[in-house]
DNA sequence: GTCTATAAAATGATAGAC
DNA sequence: GTCTATCATTTTATAGAC
């Protein structure tokens, strides 16, 4: 009941604490919140729904823990682009790091998808504060870059929205491009880095 | 019991069934097909529970009825792509038309968003048939331009798919603009379509 | 820390009166 | 066709033994 969440001691707490958040990112990035059921995180955690809630009070708590584990990761990339260098190499790198994200953690980036297609109500003072202020910060050093001459003259919201857009739909719409490509590929993202990164080269150049 | 779901008779049964589709419309688009409930639609739609299940037998049948509805709206665009027009024209006019789904259809774009993300369980027999040869066949007339050196040099799959990505994003993940840009636009469809159409001038252009 | 048992509420669906 | 009442199941969460 007095559980320290903050500062788990023993190695079984650990342990067990990371299983948790593995099994839920599984079941809630597949189903949703409101999809997925403390029965499921029980058994993709291999432990009892009795003892899944000793260790988190609620339904609403692990999925709090989740999204605030992984908030980092998903800000990552937009926060190191870094406003001394190269215009285009930085934006290129961004959307390297995206591509990454997508081919790499599909299953967190349905997280966040499932959330935000919902209207994102359990986001809300995450995405008007932290997002927020990172993506103005980040649209005004690409507003001094196009200033420079360095890139085309885009309206940089919209720029790093469609940065957005084509990086994370290989992994939140996957199972509509293996199944429209069934015959064809394997892997949603094969040719995705390419194709994606060759239209933004010829987007992004003056 | 005996319903005649395919031809209903009286003003009043198609004034019922009209709400209920636009209830469920509504509730799925926002919740996921596991996220609502029978509740929350019959509300929405003005009418009892038990009155709802007089109408469809069941949540499942309400979803399929959604869906089978809304299939042809999803397909239009793309089907209306014409192979003896002019190639750049031809897709831009694709692009705009997906635009305007997207703008004035938000709620059908989420609906199934939700349930590609989810992996699309109820979708599967639809997106191998149905999308699959329509995208297989437009794939060729792209590639057919290609050939003719009418467009760019593009792989005809990920050009589509990024089209989907770049228009439906404005709907799907309307929360996330909505958010970030609380302070700046009202519509976060706000500059969209001129800057999505302007992007792709530029990739389509040989 | 983990389990069995169980409470309490929500939810999908049905029965039967009108 | 529509309603009230109700059932059966699922699901979140707690109690208490070990």
């Amino acid at each position: 009941m007095t559980l320290e969440k903050a500062k788990p001691r023993t190695r079984i707490q650990k342990q067990n604490i990371a299983a948790i958040m593995d099994a839920a990112l599984e079941v809630f990035s597949t189903n949703g919140f409101r999809g997925s059921t403390l029965d499921q995180i029980a058994q993709a955690a291999g432990i009892s729904k009795p003892n899944l809630l000793y260790y988190f009070n609620s339904k609403q708590a692990i999925h709090i823990a989740l999204l605030s584990e992984l908030l980092g990761i998903w800000l990552a990339p937009l926060r190191e682009i870094n406003p001394e260098g190269d215009a285009q190499a930085e934006l290129m790198a961004y959307i390297r790091r995206k591509l990454e994200l997508s081919r790499n953690f599909p299953r967190e980036s349905r997280l966040f998808a499932n959330e935000i297609v919902q209207g994102a109500p359990r986001m809300e003072v995450f995405l008007q504060n932290d997002l927020k202020h990172l993506v103005d910060e980040q649209a005004k050093v690409i507003l001094n870059w196009m200033d420079d001459g360095k890139l085309a003259l885009l309206d940089p919201y919209h720029l790093i929205f469609s940065i957005w857009a084509m990086t994370q739909h290989y992994a939140d719409f996957d199972a509509q491009i293996r199944m429209v490509r069934a015959d064809q590929i394997t892997d949603s993202h094969d040719g995705a880095e390419e194709f994606v990164q060759s239209i933004f080269q010829k987007i992004l150049a003056p």
